[in-house]
DNA sequence: TTATGATTAGTCAATCCTGACTAATGGAGG
DNA sequence: CCTCCATTAGTCAGGATTGACTAATCATAA
């Protein structure tokens, strides 16, 4: 449900037509959802059939025509329950890092220290990147924070598990 | 290709039936993939198809039918690749529990608080779990550290949220 | 002996997700 | 005024994922 909770709350900000709100899902929100273009139009038209959103065409000077959602009564209702449901849960983050990390000893430690190295500096760089943007009001500050936290904690325990392997295991 | 590094990764170590396979993964490997049975089943038949790795059926006693998989010198090549991938790029953890977070406005800040209470104990639980499992050999010890790791940098970071939301904002 | 329930092993239809595509417009440069 | 290319908006076939199911065996306990 999370990533209809994620379009809901959107739509209950301000109608938008669905390519406004994919770009911003993909250009602003990687923190939280990796949702992609294609599946927000299939979630959207899934929610119309739900009747948690309308849908009207829409029409700027000579542009092609939009699809512009709006939300229902509905919708609110199933908001407001899902929301409840994602602040009072606690959901852990899975790390596809550490599927690799997990198999390191198949490789020579020279090789996997240079590898990890690679890591750290893609990783430092998205840290960079995350301490850069500029403040934001309300709720979204939290989630720019908790990137920077993130990150900053998993470049610590990156060094510690380089230190380890070249320290011999 | 993460998903396939993780099921050649394991038949690398022994050769394994799909049941114990899957029960595996869904019990102890949470931390890095949320694969479930049906899934793994897709990807080794997949896996077959592409000649990474071979099945054959196997019978122990009276015990219904088992197909057993192993990996192939091809299955072997694409695990040192994908393998070799995965350590050298980083790739961020996305946290679902933000999106109800970038919502929290749409509440009252004593029912937010409340909700992010129960979150908070549910996380502390996790965290507690995660101190008690006993020490692993090589690399697996890694993986357990790195939760606690992430969930400690978790708890802090939504204790400074607690903190503020009942500061007023 | 014979329910009862837990464990083992795998299947499948329904749903979800996305890369690659179409197709139109506006603007910059020649 | 014409070509080229980035941007805008959306579509779709095909692959990925999973919840709910079957069906056999084993344990155990009445």
């Amino acid at each position: 449900m999370e990533r209809e909770l994620l379009l809901l709350g959107l739509l209950r900000q301000m109608d938008m037509h669905g390519y406004r709100l994919a770009e911003f899902i993909e250009r602003d929100l990687t923190i939280c959802t990796d949702l992609k273009k294609s599946t927000a139009y299939f979630l959207l038209d899934k929610m119309v059939k739900q009747g948690w959103i309308t849908q009207h065409q829409e029409q700027e000077g000579n542009r092609p025509l939009r699809r512009v959602y709006r939300i229902t009564p509905e919708g609110e209702v199933q908001f407001q329950q899902s929301l409840r449901e994602n602040l009072s849960r606690h959901t852990s983050a899975t790390f596809v890092g550490d599927i690799g990390l997990s198999f390191v000893d198949a490789l020579a430690p020279d090789e996997a220290i240079a590898l990890l190295r690679q890591r750290r500096a893609a990783l430092a760089e998205d840290l960079a990147a995350a301490r850069v943007v500029p403040k934001h009001e309300g709720a979204w500050q939290l989630l720019i924070e908790h990137r920077v936290v993130h990150l900053e904690a998993e470049l610590h325990w990156l060094d510690e598990v380089l230190a380890r392997l070249a320290g011999g295991n």
